[in-house]
RNA sequence: CGGGGCGUAGCGCAGACUGGUCAGCGCACCUGCCUUGGGAGCAGGGGGUCGGCGGUUCAAAUCCGCCCGUCCCGACCA
């Protein structure tokens, strides 16, 4: 591609919209263009990448057996009822109308249409298993589009799904796809890191997420600085170092006038007493009932934690007239002397019996202090609902620390299981060996194109520009000339016609001062350079310099390509030392 | 959806407080000359509803109101 001709056009200012390294580098680099707040064009060179991407995606989906289909993104609103997504999603799903009013949505996944596929055509245990897997357009109304390609309204994503006769088969097939999914991210240069995720309300292990640890990441993760333990910080696990300090004696329960004290910080003030000794009580309303949840003073209610132990769909903070007509008051909240049996109560496991709390006194301006729980209230329903703190111990190995860290979220598998082929949703079943029917368990898994580009580029640049991955950069090689002379044009074009038999190869042959043309090409992060100028003719050699070392070496014609060849396999990213899972036949 | 910033030429900005003398600068773009190893130089040139609507005023880029767009923080995120 002769770059006269490759609508590049590289612009040298930084766009004031612009923060995030890719977001700028993206945009200078004239890689893509926005329409909107989070909607882009992907310009020809954003366009090749994205591509190139792509590639890697379907070659390892087709590795392990998946087919590759083209599902609409315009979906009927009556698939998205039957599995309740339509009610249950807030306005992040887009709704509409055709002409003759009936309702459609933009899919924004598409599990309500490939399960209804599986539901026409998987009949027997003959047809199982399968993987169906697409790369295309997902809309989705996000409140917040950030950091250019990384957060966006529109975009295009691979989704796949699995469909097995029973969770033992899905078990074995998972390895697979996390392998696989290792290997995309490795193959495209990028250090994933997977960690255990959420699974809502199916529970289980069955989740990962791959997290590129990124400042401007906007998902939080936690790592044990010993053992391998990496989870997303609404499930991470740590363990609660206890407080021991109950006197022999214990004094009883007491109630305390608190007038306007209401905060865990105004509390310790007023009774001259550690974090860790309050309950921490927080009404939420979970599907339209009032919970209270409980926690030691010094940790933090995690509401997904919260919703996953109730099986709630829907959580949220408690309004106050909700409180109100259970004859509760924000600030003086507790789980003692509480009288109406409808609330439901649930207590942190940080929560121990072995010291004195100050908790409310549901009461206004009411206090109590020397509870004892057990004696004075009983933990009737007791779970791990706290966030993790930093620096508290990890509860897999009970050596190492929690750390917390920022990332950016890659891809994420997950165990479906029956979510959308129970009864009540969409009721898949096929026929057994045994002449039953079973239902189908599912997996999905889900890529997204342009922010993994955007996160090569936020792992992958210096202050002059992009330095791509070879194996997803745009061109692989940038030909550059210096110097206006016949015999440099004819040196490059003939070298240009050779190169670009083994390459992809972005040919600048512009009219342009040497500084202009080589500020470009770092910009523009081309993995290997090769210029041709009259001082080199003059010795007969062609220079390299390559993008990610900076290294530069000098080659005669002759052994320029076999030169070349060696430095385009050296970037290759290794596959070696991959965490993968161990696959069962 | 709450809080904040910004909106003047393709890009980056000044002008605004104190209304007139204000349509400006740098880069980019076009023409010519010249130059060619890290965003050259000279000369000439094109390009603007000053985000939109309304108000105040003899007079509005500038003051006031409403709206829109965009970015950042937070909430939200199948």
């Amino acid at each position: 591609m002769r770059y006269s001709r490759s609508f590049i056009h590289t612009q040298y200012e930084v766009p004031k919209e612009a923060e995030t390294p890719s977001h700028i580098l993206l945009l200078r680099g004239s890689y893509i263009y926005p329409a909107a707040a989070g909607i882009y064009s992907l310009l020809p060179l954003g366009h090749r990448v994205a591509e190139k991407v792509k590639k890697i995606i379907r070659e390892e989906m087709d590795g392990i057996d998946g087919l590759e289909v083209t599902m609409p993104v315009l979906n009927p609103a009556e698939l998205w009822k039957a599995t309740k997504r339509y009610f249950d999603i807030g306005q992040e799903l887009f709704r509409i109308r055709d002409r003759r009013q009936r309702e459609f949505v933009l899919a924004m996944t598409h599990e309500e249409i490939v399960t209804d596929i599986a539901k026409k055509f998987l009949r027997s245990y003959r047809d199982l298993p399968v993987m169906l897997y697409q790369i295309q357009t997902k809309i989705r109304d996000e409140a917040r589009p950030r950091a250019g390609l990384l957060r966006v309204r529109e975009f295009q994503m691979k989704d796949a799904y699995s469909f097995h006769p029973d969770f033992d088969d899905l078990d074995r097939y998972y390895p697979r796809i996390y392998n696989a999914y290792l290997r995309i991210f490795a193959r495209c240069g990028l250090n994933a890191v997977p960690i255990e995720a959420d699974t809502g309300i199916m529970g289980g292990t069955g989740s990962h997420e791959f997290m590129l640890e990124s400042a401007y990441g906007e998902d939080q993760f936690v790592v044990c600085t010993q053992c391998d333990y990496r989870a997303n910080t609404e499930k991470a696990v740590g363990i609660k170092p206890p407080v021991d300090d109950l006197p022999e004696d214990p004094p009883i329960m007491e109630k305390v006038s608190t007038p306007g004290v209401k905060t865990i910080a105004q509390l310790m003030d007023f009774f001259h007493t550690a974090e860790d000794h309050f309950l921490k009580t927080v009404a939420y309303e979970a599907d339209g009932r009032l919970v209270l949840g409980v926690v030691r003073g010094d940790f933090a209610i995690s509401p997904t934690k919260l919703t996953n132990h109730l099986k709630a769909v829907r959580l949220e903070m408690a309004s106050e007239e909700l409180l109100e007509r259970h004859g509760l008051h924000g600030g003086f909240l507790s789980p003692v002397g509480l009288s109406d049996k409808s609330v439901r109560v649930v207590v942190d496991t940080s929560v121990g019996d072995r010291t004195l709390y100050v908790a409310g006194g549901n009461a206004v301006d009411v206090h109590v202090k020397n509870v004892l729980p057990g004696r004075d209230f009983q933990i009737q329903d007791r779970a791990d609902i706290a966030e993790v703190r930093p620096g508290d111990p990890c509860a897999v190995c009970g050596r190492g620390r929690l750390e917390i860290r920022r990332g950016i979220e890659l891809g994420h598998t997950f165990k479906l299981g029956t979510k959308y082929t129970a009864p009540d949703t969409m009721d898949v079943t096929y026929l057994g060996t045994d002449g039953d029917n079973h239902r189908v368990v599912m997996g999905c898994y889900g890529i997204g194109v342009e922010r993994l580009m955007a996160s090569a580029v936020e792992q992958w640049h210096d202050d002059a520009g992009i330095i791509w991955p070879v194996t997803i950069a745009p061109f692989q090689v940038i030909l550059t000339t210096l110097g206006k002379s016949p015999e440099v044009d004819a040196a490059a074009e003939a070298l240009y016609e050779d190169l670009r038999t083994r390459w992809e190869v972005l040919y600048d042959d512009r009219d342009e001062s040497p500084g202009v043309k080589l500020k470009d090409a770092d910009l523009l992060g081309i993995p290997l350079r090769v210029v041709v100028s009259q001082r080199g003719l003059k010795q007969q050699t062609y220079e390299v310099k390559v993008r990610k070392t900076g290294e530069v070496s000098f080659h005669g014609r002759a052994e320029l390509v076999r030169a070349l060849e060696r430095m385009v396999a050296d970037l290759v990213p290794s596959l070696d030392g991959l965490p993968l899972l161990p696959e069962t036949a």
